[in-house]
DNA sequence: AACTACATTATAATAATTCTAAACTATTGA
DNA sequence: TCAATAGTTTAGAATTATTATAATGTAGTT
């Protein structure tokens, strides 16, 4: 269980001030064993149901873009209309759940590392991920 | 080079209205030798520079969805500021060129097949898609 | 403490997307 | 033929998502 002031001298290391907006963000998302999915409005519900205190959206934009520029935070997109934050930043690839919506890290052991053998000329790879999409197997689906 | 009464016809089959609307915009989406990636902001703007008639934003999207469904066109989600749409609907890869913000296919001989070791239990595989971003390999970045 | 330069917040503005009422079109049957 | 009508499509209006910026806060300097 992380304490407020590991989260101000995180923040300080960043070159983030330690305001109480960024604490509170920072108790919500990384006060907790596991890694996690999430998105803005999960976020902001989150915030609004954990804290006494109203955070503006734009500061949780704020808060969260700042986030991930520092590598705190990693964005994984399914389709323009749903996008998720992932605090596991390391590289790994995702599983999303059509039916629930759900998004799943893929363990290390579930997929083969994938082999590119041609990569554009004069460019540098930054990074490779997969989605498998995936969803409910037998009955009549839409 | 297709003709309008193809695209009427196909439109037909797809259970779609061919209203001059859908036929301009299969016009400028499917009139053409090679598939390519497009945003709806692309979209529009060629519409506005090959035709002469105006087609109302609203109706981009509806068309642009409508086509989606129908398996005409993929969605390639880069982040949740950058989505693409794709007329190639067979299944591959991507890189995308974070310099020029361009999406590229990759070729089937680019990568190897994506082996999937364990799947979620009871889930069905809908779709598998790589995607890697590249940029400048020498020089100073950002 | 006052001044300054910069960082941060959050309101106001803008951009992206969807809702829905009006305009169309196909089908039916008189 | 050609209303009547049920469904489809369009596009302006409304909503939602995101960002720009003015106001506020902070830290360093004298
Ligand atoms: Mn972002
Ligand atoms: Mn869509
Ligand atoms: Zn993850
Ligand atoms: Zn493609």
């Amino acid at each position: 269980m992380a304490k407020n002031c590991d989260f101000i001298e995180k923040l300080r290391e960043l070159g983030l001030r330690p305001t109480k907006q960024r604490v509170n963000i920072c108790e919500v998302l990384f006060n907790r064993e596991k890694t996690f999915h999430f998105t803005i409005n999960d976020l902001v519900k989150m915030i609004s149901e954990k804290m006494n205190q109203k955070i503006s959206l734009a500061t949780v934009y704020n808060t969260v873009h700042a986030f991930e520029k520092k590598g705190y935070l990693k964005e994984i997109s399914i389709d323009s209309h749903k996008s998720y934050f992932d605090t596991n930043t390391s590289a790994h690839h995702h599983f999303f759940d059509e039916d629930t919506n759900e998004l799943i890290d893929c363990d290390e052991n579930d997929i083969d590392p994938v082999n590119i053998k041609k990569n554009i000329t004069g460019k540098k790879i930054n990074s490779v991920e997969v989605l498998i999409k995936v969803a409910s197997d037998n009955q009549n689906q839409k």
